[in-house]
DNA sequence: CGGGATTGTTTCGTAACCGTTTCATTCTTC
DNA sequence: GAAGAATGAAACGGTTACGAAACAATCCCG
């Protein structure tokens, strides 16, 4: 399934899924840490607090913070590197893939209204 | 310009966009923050407080603080309703048509790396 | 081993945001 | 006009997030 999209059309996809998101409450996603989160989903493994932090020009604690978050949503799971333990490589959930195949409707739902 | 936009590339959209304006530092905004300028924009006037409140399903309070905020970074602007003068008319202004217009390039420039 | 570098987390003080409630102004209706 | 409704803003207390700096754990290299 395909859909036209022109360029001025690109800011009313984009806000009419932003304001589906806001009015159904599972907005509570920070535009950080929806990027953050289709990071960890839409490119290879591994990732780390440090190449997330560098990734997006934020601090370190930024990502640890957003990772507390995400994870209590369940749409992230954290585990120590057996290698180097000192790294945290981020893992992705059954329930974020949910998450994000929800998403992945709204925009598709409303692109097709954009006709 | 238009570009196919397929249902396993609409999330890829969202996430480069996303990066993009997280990694510029233009992020602070949030998502109801976006929802909310994007609507200004984006439908035909008038707009006010209570009826924003009611479209986006949050409390006036919530409007008003975030008009404060963008009002302060200059991207709307807040003027009393001379028919009824308890209004305030949400107004776009100069520098909040560029900034979406920026936005939009963001969106249309990534939908293009999509092929 | 052992000092130094690296990684992720925690702490600290500050600022922003939220929802509820309250207030000031303005309109409407009698 | 006066009473009540409506609108937006402000006050208040609690929660959350931020950046900088300090911290603990781990690796690396001599």
């Amino acid at each position: 399934m395909t859909v036209e999209l022109s360029a001025s059309q690109a800011l009313g996809l984009w806000h009419t899924v932003s304001m589906e998101a806001v009015r159904s409450g599972d907005g509570d996603l920070s535009m950080r840490q929806m990027a953050i989160l289709l990071h960890v989903y839409l490119t290879p493994p591994p990732h780390t607090v440090r190449g997330l932090a560098a990734t997006l020009n934020v601090t370190k604690p930024v990502i640890t913070r957003a990772l507390d978050t995400m994870g209590a949503m369940g749409v992230i799971d954290r585990v120590r590197d057996d290698k180097d333990r000192r790294n945290v490589l981020i893992k992705r959930t059954l329930a974020g893939a949910v998450y994000l195949e929800k998403f992945g409707d709204v925009i598709i739902a409303k692109a097709r209204d954009l006709t």
